[in-house]
DNA sequence: GTGGAAAAATAAAGTAGTTTAAGAAAACTA
DNA sequence: TAGTTTTCTTAAACTACTTTATTTTTCCAC
């Protein structure tokens, strides 16, 4: 790849945004100067409990998994994050308060980050990025009242079809095991369905 | 009550949107002018399966129930939306297209409606309202998440402590039937739950 | 490319939550 | 205030999912 890697993740992010609003070249480039670039290794936390979340994030490259551990010590996770997606812990980057999340790099990843007071600079300098913010939190907002209702109404294998028509391109870079983790299942139940699946 | 209650429910929506954004009187009259007023006796049904969303219901008094059936007729509750709630199905809403959800009045209702049409207006005409929403919308992510989260790491008594912690005003007035169907359990279940945690 | 670690598969025993059924209590309607 | 319907309780049998343990497979760090 080369050199060309450093215009690559602006052009995402600005991709991301055009489903939305429209941005001139000096809204482009004032955006831009409010975000930072950031990577982590494979393995590597970005995020762990009781710290604030500084930023939210935007993948451009890689895999995130945002998860928390129970009391038990058995993970949980909330969302992976690949190229495209926003993540965060929106609930400690709001208040500025503590986290309960980790956030952990699956691959070696690459994003952008936008803090706090750069997302409320944004804001007032382009106040269109509400009504982006406004949209891209209504849309997740629809994919988490789905969840919820999945869970409480679906099986743990009607629930493992669907993440797999719905997010094939996660599922094939993610263990079995994590996938299990976002399921609510044990890694062992999620392994009894698939060869029951496949036996079919 | 008496003729007072005209304006009342606007009295509520005016200090539901000053959480976020300061209306001066003409923005208010205007909000006003794009609202619809409505009601719906006990067991009413707002919204049916298959109906394209037309609102955004803002409730002012009584309870909206929102919840789906699935193939076995068992009822899964999305959310129950008091005084001060907004709801709706925001998929259906937002791409108009037929909704998977009932809305059913648990006790008599009051509420404001904000068509499409008018939610577009809004945005057009007071600019400010994107902020609002987005700060809306932000704040119910953060209670989904939180939601989907306990989903997959608690068990249904936790489930059960949590509600009633965070929703005691909620839980004060549905049945157990209710709760059971918002916690994904069977009201059976519930009920062995409750005996256990009195016996304690 | 090899050794060590992590992930995945399989299976048996255990538990959280469901199903079915029937009676008791509460809550509407007339 | 009685009659009807709905909700709640209890309990026994059942099932989806967990736990624990062992073996096999995959992966990746050196």
């Amino acid at each position: 790849m080369g050199n060309q890697d450093s215009k690559a993740p602006y052009d995402l992010i600005f991709n991301n945004v055009a489903r939305f609003i429209d941005l001139n070249d000096e809204e482009k480039e004032l955006f831009k100067s409010l975000l930072r670039q950031g990577s982590a290794k494979r393995k590597e936390f970005i995020m762990q409990p009781g710290e604030v979340m500084k930023y939210e994030y935007f993948v451009t490259k890689g895999c995130l998994k945002v998860y928390t551990l129970d009391r038990n010590g058995v993970e949980h996770v909330s969302m992976f994050a690949i190229e495209d997606y926003w993540t965060g812990d929106m609930a400690s980057f709001t208040r500025q308060q503590p986290s309960t999340y980790f956030i952990k790099a699956l691959e070696d990843s690459e994003f952008l980050m936008l803090s706090k007071q750069s997302f409320e600079q944004l804001f007032i300098k382009i106040p269109k990025f509400e009504r982006f913010y406004r949209n891209l939190y209504q849309r997740s907002l629809v994919s988490y009242i789905e969840r919820v209702n999945e869970g409480i109404s679906l099986t743990a294998e009607e629930r493992y079809e669907i993440f797999l028509a719905k997010y094939p391109q996660i599922a094939n870079r993610i263990t079995q095991k994590n996938l299990a983790a976002y399921l609510g299942i044990t890694p062992e139940f999620l392994s009894m369905i698939r060869s029951k699946m496949s036996k079919r």
